[in-house]
DNA sequence: GTCTATACTCCGATAGAC
DNA sequence: GTCTATCGGAGTATAGAC
């Protein structure tokens, strides 16, 4: 079973240092380092250090969009398939992500879903539209039934800045905006960030 | 002269191969070969890889900021220095950037704004931080005055919404939103994607 | 099947000749 | 100012030990 433990070895290693120090900034070496590994082991587990970031992004958005899918079920269901409330339906959505920054703020660490949207490795996007895609579509859908009298085109541009609202504050960017303000944070309080996340994205979505 | 030119040339290179690759995944090699310079040129000139992306990024983002302090500076000397109308103030402060956008976009090349502000490199946030800060000081004073209700702390807040906002439709991560949607586009057209955003953070930032 | 040792190419940075 | 030579470290690939 040394298999199994090298490969999750390396694998929570990788989540780790990919999240604190970006994607190209991490080095096969330190990872292997970290997770007491040979060099080779990642190219023997993962192909490549691509392969590891797509393993890594997996292990950690597989979670968080299944959340997500199940409460937007569960959502329909209770309502018998009428159209979901927006600020419900944002907060399906936003809240697995949110949850898991503050999870992650919580433990110290920065969140990886936060940094990684913010590489601009090639094969990235690709990967993150496999991973995100269904799960987008699924909530486009539900959002045209929502707000129906929005067209389609203004509503993929607005769910786009609520995208980007949401990748920003998660990242380590948002630090960013926060130092500018004295006082500024709260940002890790996960109630507080996620209802105005909520409020936000459902006023400019609906009225913009 | 020679020197000039070739600080020049070099910066010319660095804009557009980080905009279009990133800072990362661009070597020196590839940039001194593209300028027609020696590899040791860049250290000469800007002591180090760092030093050229910090020169990139100021080359970039000092005209855009400049025009909004300028914009700013007219709106309120037009106004007698009432607080700026909230819609008045984003068009102020988002318009340049998404201009410098559409302009490289039409010109079939990526934003460097927007790929310059996902790249996890340590000390951009600080170059970031010092480049952007003055500016957005600025802004969010007048955004109080302009919506004295709204507590710092969410104002805070929801500006970072906004400029997450911004910052990805500028970048190439939204091309990963706007791919979900079969015939999603017209992002290009700079009109139509400020007015948008315009009116998206307007109504996030005021009712949210 | 798992893992290690090793070698290959390319990178950023620097020293020193011109 | 400019260039050549060179260094340590990076990602990758493979041969072979267990």
């Amino acid at each position: 079973m040394a298999a199994v433990d090298t490969r999750e070895r390396l694998l929570d290693a990788a989540e780790r240092l990919f999240a604190e120090q970006g994607f190209a900034a991490t080095s096969l070496r330190e990872i292997t380092r970290e997770a007491d590994a040979n060099l080779a082991a990642v190219n023997y587990h993962f192909g490549s250090k691509d392969g590891l970031l797509l393993a890594s992004l997996h292990a950690t958005l597989d979670p968080i969009n299944e959340e997500r899918l199940t409460g937007l079920d569960a959502e329909l269901a209770a309502n018998g398939g009428a159209p979901v409330e927006l600020e419900t339906l944002l907060r399906i959505f936003l809240g697995p992500a949110v949850r898991h920054f503050a999870q992650a703020a919580a433990e110290g660490r920065p969140c990886l879903l936060g940094q990684l949207h913010r590489e601009p490795h090639a094969g990235l996007i690709d990967a993150l539209h496999e991973v995100l895609g269904p799960v987008l579509d699924r909530f486009i859908s539900e959002a045209r039934r929502t707000l129906p009298h929005v067209s389609a085109q203004q509503l993929m541009l607005r769910g786009t800045f609520l995208m980007g609202a949401m990748l920003h504050v998660l990242g380590k960017g948002a630090e960013l905006t926060m130092r500018v303000a004295a006082e500024g944070q709260d940002l890790r309080d996960p109630e507080t960030l996620l209802e105005s996340l909520v409020a936000f994205g459902a006023a400019g979505m609906r009225h913009a």
